[in-house]
DNA sequence: GGGAATGTTCACTA
DNA sequence: CTAGTGAACATTCC
């Protein structure tokens, strides 16, 4: 269930832990939970699809995934893959990855790249895709997490129509003002998930995503895994222009 | 009940 | 060595 916005909405829930002590790491991953006991949570951030739980000398990263879920203060009957405990309080996360950092999230993430982030840099990214991505298609490039650290696949569809472009276009056949207009549609609507989280209206208020018609001009959607992600791609051929 | 899904990694093959 | 494929994931939703 999470995309960027997804995981931001998540770490929004988990404010009252800030500056808690942990009373008890548990979980069936593998990493060593022992060093987290006893230890004060300085802070929770996120970078893309990762949320981060900071410590002093450290922090440890939670990815969902695809099936991953987190709860506060309830439990499922099957065993969490990793959890916080804080005296009565616990965050459980199942089917959840986890991974151990040394320093700082900054030590180790260029939130230039993060599209739910102040610090994101549109002319860093604008700069990245024409000198390094030119002959790839944009609809692969958009999911990639090194460039777009957040966007998923449905952020990828809905920006790629607002902005009229086809995902199979070439990012170097691309105008710049089209570019650029992509990456406002890119944190517009990544803004716009999030406020639609709290409604569970994401699906419902997507333009073509998950959809068969295209709402302006009522013609089928193009429906096929597009590009080398295996990844289902929606299109209105008539709307969105390819760039070759 | 079955298929598909907002994601990524890793084993395996060519 | 690289690139592609497919499975796996204590799942969940229609």
């Amino acid at each position: 269930m999470p995309e960027g916005p997804s995981i931001l909405f998540l770490k929004n829930k988990l404010q009252r832990f800030k500056g808690k002590t942990v009373s008890e790491a548990s979980g069936y991953v593998e990493m060593d939970k022992s060093e987290i006991v006893n230890l004060k949570l300085i802070d929770i951030e996120t970078y893309g699809k990762n949320l981060l739980f900071v410590f002093k000398d450290f922090f440890v990263s939670v990815h969902l995934g695809l099936f991953g879920s987190m709860l506060v203060n309830k439990r499922k009957k099957v065993n969490a893959s990793f959890a916080l405990h804080f005296g009565e309080s616990e965050i459980n996360f199942y089917v959840a990855k986890t991974k151990f950092y040394k320093g700082k999230p900054n030590d180790h993430f260029n939130f230039k790249t993060d599209v739910l982030k102040p610090e994101f840099d549109e002319d860093f990214v604008l700069n990245e895709l024409q000198t390094n991505q030119g002959d790839k298609m944009i609809g692969d490039v958009l999911m990639d997490q090194n460039i777009f650290a957040g966007v998923g696949n449905i952020i990828r569809i809905e920006s790629l129509y607002h902005a009229k472009i086809h995902p199979d276009s070439l990012v170097k056949s691309i105008p710049e003002k089209k570019l650029i207009f992509l990456l406002k549609m890119v944190v517009d609507y990544s803004e716009e998930f999030l406020n639609l989280l709290k409604t569970d209206k994401v699906k419902e208020t997507a333009m073509i995503y998950g959809k068969m018609i295209c709402p302006k001009d009522k013609s089928e959607l193009f429906i096929e895994e597009l590009g080398k992600i295996k990844r289902k791609t929606y299109v209105c051929l008539k709307c969105q222009k390819l760039y070759k």
